[in-house]
RNA sequence: GGAGAGGUGUCCGAGUGGUCGAAGGAGGCGGUCUUGAAAACCGUUGUGGGGCAACUCACCGGGGGUUCGAAUCCCUCCCUCUCCGCCA
């Protein structure tokens, strides 16, 4: 959510950063609901301020044995006129809430106008790999090493779901380890958060009403019951942390990182192109999240696409990096990273990781604010996430990138203490 | 699932219709004292909105109602805790 305040301030600017992302922004009609809003407040806190005070006299005269019969009934005009003017000041603090939710995020300077067409690749690391010999796809790999049973997930699961088994699992769980353990190192806080959240979470992390399609809600047996859904990314929960709480400014930054499965419909998004673990209803991600100081968070960004990076890296696979452009970014980002891992079969590079830096987006939504040590307003935290990674696509990475003539797989040397071996075959 | 208790400021906790934004205590901050510290004492210490400002309004779980006036009364929703049952 957007600061009205910054609107009415800065129209002109706010108006130009949001064109990168919106076909068309026009303020005119909130900033005169602002200037009718204040109106209101001004005229219903005059009449309020009467009211306490007479309020405050009535027991006085009445001590003093003297009819107030009059200025009791003088009140109860007044108090109808509050009670009017309050319901119109409640309906226009909702047009106005209603018209800012439905903002997106204002996007940093440097991040490129228009959509995906814009996005630019920022570097690349490694070389794709050149094969002497006929490669096969992650599907046939991961079939044939039995390390993912796609036939059993769909029995299980329907379409969409895919199932790993024995070495496959392993390595699947490896992988997390890998990260877990990567994340420690550096001072994240581990956090395995419920995976079924209340609506609001939804709503702090950006998410609903928008893309409340997109989720996986638990049907509710009757009114009553409390309408939870599935979370889409850990995102949704460690957003979530500090709803409606005042932070110490050397409490921040806060970081935390989370392992969850990441359930979404994914409606209509199906392609025979995507088959396999590319995209399901279901994956494993590591979640970071960091809270951080408003003048932090640019470079706590540079640190968390690092951090995501080394992940990557330290597997020994071939990746890029991309600034997305503006309506590439999720709406509530102001700037968003993407690693893009080589996926050879597809010829091309897919998500593994998404870097995204919400400046106070979230924070107004949720009101996550802090204090400073020497005083002043309370502000809002600015907050951000990186995935770390999701491991769906990294491992048809590693199958592709690492598969040999003979159809074995080389496991990546960071995880093979966990895996116990060098070669699956 | 059954029964009960309760939601007040950073925390604990009082307050059942009229200077209550809220006693008291703890904690934090500032100060006095001290070689230093502790103790003691004094002061200060919530959030949000409106106004150029003086100042003012709202907030005692959320929403609604009664009243000239509500933390206090009524309705409703939500949440937490305790006990019993069941159970990973």
């Amino acid at each position: 959510m957007l600061d009205i305040n910054l609107i009415k301030e800065q129209t002109e600017q706010v108006t130009r950063a949001l064109l990168k992302r919106m076909d068309a922004v026009n303020f005119t009609e909130v900033l005169a609901l602002d200037e009718k809003r204040r109106k209101l407040i001004v005229e219903s806190d005059r009449l309020k301020a009467k009211r306490n005070d007479v309020s405050g006299q009535v027991p006085r005269l009445k001590k003093e044995g003297k009819d107030v019969s009059g200025l009791i009934e003088e009140m109860k005009t007044v108090g109808e006129e509050i009670k009017e003017l309050d319901s119109r000041l409640s309906g226009i603090n909702d047009e106005i809430r209603g018209f800012l939710e439905g903002l997106p995020n204002i996007p940093e300077e440097d991040v490129p106008p228009g959509g995906k067409e814009n996005n630019v690749v920022i570097r690349t690391i490694g070389e794709k790999p050149s094969f002497d010999f006929k490669t096969r796809d992650h599907v046939e790999l991961a079939t044939a090493l039995q390390l993912i049973d796609y036939e059993r997930g769909v029995k299980l699961g329907g379409n969409g779901f895919w199932m790993y088994r024995g070495t496959g699992a392993i390595m699947e769980w490896a992988l997390l380890n890998y990260f877990v353990e990567e994340h420690l190192k550096d001072g994240y806080e581990f956090i395995l958060p419920p995976h079924l959240l209340i609506p609001q979470c939804g709503y702090t992390a950006g998410q609903f009403p928008k893309f409340s399609e997109d989720v996986y809600h638990l049907k509710a047996e009757d009114e009553k019951a409390v309408k939870l859904f599935l979370l889409p990314t850990a995102e949704t929960a460690l957003s979530n942390l500090h709803r409606d709480e005042i932070l110490k400014e050397d409490e921040l930054p806060k970081k935390y990182f989370s392992y969850t499965p990441c359930y979404r419909k994914e409606a209509g998004s199906y392609r025979t192109q995507e088959r396999g673990m590319i995209r399901g209803h279901q994956f494993n991600k590591v979640e970071l999240f960091q809270y951080t100081l408003p003048e932090d968070s640019g470079r706590a960004l540079e640190e968390m696409i690092d951090k995501a990076e080394r992940l990557v890296k330290g597997l020994g696979l071939h990746y890029q990096v991309s600034k997305l452009a503006a309506r590439d970014c999720s709406a509530g980002m102001a700037k968003t990273y993407d690693i893009e891992i080589w996926i050879p079969s597809m010829n091309d590079y897919k998500e593994v990781s998404s870097a995204s830096n919400a400046h106070d987006y979230q924070a107004r939504r949720g009101n996550m604010r802090f204090k400073r040590k020497n005083g002043g307003k309370n502000e809002f935290v600015h907050t951000l996430n990186a995935s770390g990674l999701a491991t769906s696509r990294v491992l048809p990475a590693i199958l592709e990138q690492g598969q040999q003539k003979d159809g074995s797989v080389v496991v990546p040397g960071v995880l093979q203490k966990w895996v116990g071996r060098e070669i699956i075959r």
